[in-house]
Order: structure tokens, then C-alpha cells, then sequence
DNA sequence: TTGCTATATATCCAAATGGTTATATAAGGG
DNA sequence: CCCTTATATAACCATTTGGATATATAGCAA
């Protein structure tokens, strides 16, 4: 494949754990490389494979300021992991076997005159 | 690493687009591994490949008749997924800004008497 | 200029991964 | 028994990937 879609992206992207803690990390206010190096125990190249890769997908924007780089958290892109995951939420939660069985009635029978 | 953990491996193994093909595909109900090729457009044995690893990180359950196997969802495996983007709503969703301000303020101020 | 700091990129490598083809296994039918 | 169907596994291959090491680039300071 040439290029994927931007959204299998996001879901490879977030494959690799060091990923998912920096942005975890990201999501209490942006950080420089230094920081992320830092706090998540990397090396500095690596980290910043990582953050390529994150950029990337559009999880995180840069903004420079002097010789550093602080990187912060685009989570919109993680809508759609979060809307795909959670389109199996009716099989573990309880609450969605009510909903989908009015669904169904609702599709099956004739509309509630009330 | 010898073994990744099983949360960890439910990333991983949801990044691969035929394999959430397939499970998208067991939402509706269990499927024969015939059925899933058919469906999928994927050859045989990279269909048992890719259901291995769903079963191997749970999230697919096989059962055995006559000549057939058929494969059924435990999407339960995907809850930490949704659990881990969920923490991220609120940085694209409106009605957390509202939550947000309101469990602060509960954390600030005094419990209401009422 | 030289040198220091902060970050990105290039290069390389071992391991993992998706995929194909061939083969094994297992269950039924003749 | 042989033959077909259904599925799993083995062997192999090309590509990708995480990681380390070395180098480049850019900003600033002396």
C-alpha cells in the first residue's frame, strides 16, 4: 500500500506502548522532547521516531521555541478508536442489553401511540 | 520482551485491519473460518493466522463442530482500549468541559448539603 | 569563530509481521 | 480403504519496526 488511511494509522500508531505513555503523558499539557526523554525513560532519538510517528497521525502538533521543540496532545484523532471500540460496548455492559432490546422492539413492532 | 502483557496485546492485534475486519464481522454472530474467508477476501491460512492471535489474546472464542470451527466475539478484551481513548474524551468532547469544571469544584469547595 | 544545548535524521541491525505456498490433521462420505 | 472438505500449521520471504549509535542541524552564548 501506498499510503494508509489515516485512521489505520492511529490504530498502529497506538500499537506501541511507549506511544500511548507519551501520550498519556501529553494529555496534562504539552512537553519538550527533553521532558518526554525525561519522564518516559527513552532515548532521545527514539523519542523523537516516536513523535515523527505520532506527528505523523496528527495525535500531537509542535510549536518551537528556541532551540526546543514542545509537543502537545491532538487527541481528536482518537475519536475514531474510541467510536469503533466502543460500537462492542453492548457486549460487556449491561446497560445496552435494555437499549437494544427497545431498539429491536422499536424495529419490530408498530410505533408506541404514547 | 519474552511475553507482552494481554492488555498490551489487544493494541497490538486490533491494529492489524483484517483482524478488526473480523471482528466487526463476529459482531453479528459466529462465523465458520469458511464463512470469515468468504467474507473477508482473505486467503485460508492467513484467516487461521490472524484468528490465532485473536485468540490468543482472548478475544475470540472457537467452538468445534464436525469438520467446521466456528469462531464467536468476547469483546470484552476490548475494554481497556475503549477505557484507555475514553480517558482522552474529554479533549474533544464538549460535555466534559461541563463535567470537568463540576468535579473540580466538588473537589474545591465543600460538599452541597443537599 | 568555537562550543554547548536541544532536537532531528541517517544508518544499521535483529526481531517481528503480513502474506504465500505447501503440508499436516481431522472429520465424513463413498 | 480412498477421497473430499475444513482448518491448522510449517516453512519461507519481503517488508516493517523498535532500538541503538553516529551524525547533522539549529539556536544561543562566549
Amino acid at each position: 500500500m501506498t499510503r494508509l488511511a489515516a485512521v489505520e494509522d492511529v490504530f498502529t500508531a497506538v500499537a506501541e506502548p511507549h506511544r500511548r505513555r507519551i501520550l498519556d503523558l501529553l494529555s496534562a499539557g504539552e512537553r519538550s522532547v527533553g521532558d518526554i526523554v525525561r519522564v518516559i525513560h527513552i532515548s532521545q532519538p527514539l523519542a523523537s521516531k516516536h513523535l515523527r510517528v505520532l506527528r505523523d497521525v496528527s495525535l500531537v502538533n509542535v510549536r518551537s521555541d528556541r532551540q526546543q521543540r514542545f509537543y502537545s496532545l491532538n487527541a481528536a484523532g482518537l475519536k475514531p478508536l474510541h467510536a469503533w471500540a466502543g460500537s462492542f460496548e453492548r457486549f460487556w455492559n449491561e446497560r445496552f442489553d435494555r437499549l437494544d432490546a427497545h431498539l429491536q422492539q422499536l424495529q419490530t413492532q408498530e410505533p408506541p401511540h404514547d
